[in-house]
RNA sequence: GGUCCCAUCGUCUAUCGGUUAGGACACAUGGUUUUCAUCCAUGAAAGAGGGGUUCGAUUCCCCUUGGGACCGCCA
């Protein structure tokens, strides 16, 4: 059986991370069943949809690894395709124009709210032999919807939803301007691109039920369905484009890695048994249906930034060294070639300390920056004592042939005891002299990851 | 308001009638450690409420409560 799934964002705002999810489950499932998935691009809406939505959704995408089938669509090409539909269903009966002027319907729901009922079209042209057609009115053409019995979609997440015909107006499908709506071009395009799962967000539930009518009526197979509950904000509500920290690169710029989030999403709103840690292949094995649960999830960031560490401790060292070459070429300042190397071979302890990207190349402030700032409160450590530990710790690391940890450590168990003070009475004032501050990696691995002359300048400056 | 949906620790979730209700994040405490971390150990933390069905319900059914989605000539 073959698998075609299309994930089909709106260029009307920036994609946010309820969108991504959406598109990550799309391109698993096309992975795992050698189906196909691809990208439609719903720009209808010629008000608002924007070129640099358009690009900033596929640059999202392909942050995360999430590549479409050939070129991706886009809908306001086969536009005529879905009038040419539109009027195939008002030969067939399936459709009609509807003259009533928007004061009219307008006037209609203003009614409907005093007298506290719902508002449904009255179908007041559906079958309008008798009425005459005023001049000064450009129709819209509506569909024929359903009066009577029920609907049932069987959906793949969901399970079987029923839903009464008549609770479903006779939807608009093309506007007076004669331009088709999202339920026509959504339903003709998914039959075009011979899309066999519909998989979206649930807030699409009720349009399946119009859809499907649509379908019918031409005599085209229906799609399977698939509604994946909304992702919400920390407040609760569906995510919206106005939700901080909601768009993809609202995470790459504070140093989230791509194959963290994806994994983050991947829980998200399914499970496999107890199973927290996917790599690539194995979510594309794993990933089903039967796991996507039925009730929304918020989004956390905490559990982003743990699952950020997780990778970033777990990552190739070279790898992750591209990343944050990439991350502050981008974000920050660019990392001068002639500390890249230094940089490198720090990372094994530097990673240790950070959550994100951002968190190793601040970390990484005493190898960037060759002027430190010390706080005056920081210097203020720096006492007479700390001076004579100082000074004694540059006579003795001069001297020194071969400079590696165990050619290091007597010096500083000398000065220990030679000045009757613990390690940090030692390791404080060297951290200090030498990264800026108290905090930071071991004083070990900053001696070895800076070069002798570097050290020895740093600390004769607090001398 | 109408229609539809959902309901396990603070959060993401496991359980598919019988468990001391498990894991992960976050949190707390302790240990390792040269600071901050990492790492390790431990702890606190949940079946919304009420009815049924059943020998037995977190699990199945109903009601209540709470939460959400939809109700555009947007998609």
């Amino acid at each position: 059986m073959s698998f075609n799934c299309r994930f089909a964002p709106s260029p009307t705002g920036p994609l946010h991370i309820g969108g991504v999810r959406t598109a990550l489950f799309n391109w698993l499932l096309a992975k795992k069943n050698k189906g196909k998935y691809f990208l439609r691009i719903e720009d209808t809406d010629k008000e608002r949809s924007k070129e640099e939505f358009k690009k900033q959704i596929i640059s999202s995408l392909a942050w995360l690894g999430i590549e479409h089938e050939g070129e991706e669509y886009i809908q306001s090409k086969n536009i005529s395709k879905h009038v040419t539909v539109a009027e195939d269903l008002i030969k067939k009966g399936f459709a009609y124009a509807c003259y009533c002027s928007e004061e009219e319907i307008n006037e209609q729901k203003e009614k409907c709210k005093k007298q506290g009922i719902p508002y449904v079209y009255n179908r007041k042209w559906r079958d309008a032999k008798d009425l005459k057609i005023p001049k000064d009115v450009k129709p819209v053409i509506r569909f024929k919807s359903k009066i009577s019995g029920n609907t049932i979609i069987k959906d793949l997440v969901q399970g079987e939803r029923n839903i009464s015909n008549s609770t479903i107006e006779d939807f608009i499908i093309l506007r007076k301007d004669k331009s088709p709506t999202y339920q026509l071009s959504a339903t003709v395009d998914d039959h075009e691109m011979k899309i066999t799962h519909v998989i979206r967000g649930d807030d699409h539930m009720i349009n399946s039920f119009k859809q499907k009518q649509i379908y019918d009526a031409m005599g085209w197979e229906v799609p399977k369905f698939a509604h994946i509950p909304l992702i919400h904000s920390e407040k609760g509500k569906k995510l919206s484009k106005r939700d901080n920290a909601s768009t993809i690169n609202d995470y790459i710029k504070i140093g989230i890695i791509p194959e963290a989030l994806r994994n983050y999403l991947l829980r998200l709103g399914w499970s496999y048994k107890d199973k927290e840690i996917f790599s690539l292949k194995e979510s594309i094995e794993l990933f089903n249906f039967e796991g996507i649960g039925k009730s929304p999830s918020k989004l956390d960031m905490s559990r982003i930034l743990s699952m950020n560490e997780t990778y970033i401790k777990s990552m190739n060292e070279k790898k992750l060294f591209d990343k944050l070459l990439e991350f502050s070429n981008k974000f920050k300042i660019n990392i001068d070639k002639s500390k890249e190397s230094i940089i490198l071979k720090s990372l094994n302890f530097l990673k240790n300390k950070a959550k994100t990207l951002e968190d190793i190349y601040n970390n990484s402030g005493y190898i960037l920056n060759d002027n430190l700032k010390i706080s005056s409160e920081d210097k203020s450590l720096i006492d007479k004592k700390s001076k004579d530990i100082i000074k004694n710790f540059i006579e003795d690391f001069e001297a020194l042939k071969d400079l590696n940890k165990t050619s290091l450590e007597p010096i500083i168990k000398n000065l220990i005891d030679k000045h009757k003070t613990n390690f940090k009475g030692v390791g404080q004032p060297l951290r200090i002299g030498l990264v800026g501050t108290k905090f930071g990696p071991g004083i070990y691995d900053i001696i070895l990851s800076l070069d002798k002359a570097t050290v020895i300048n740093r600390l004769k400056k607090l001398v």
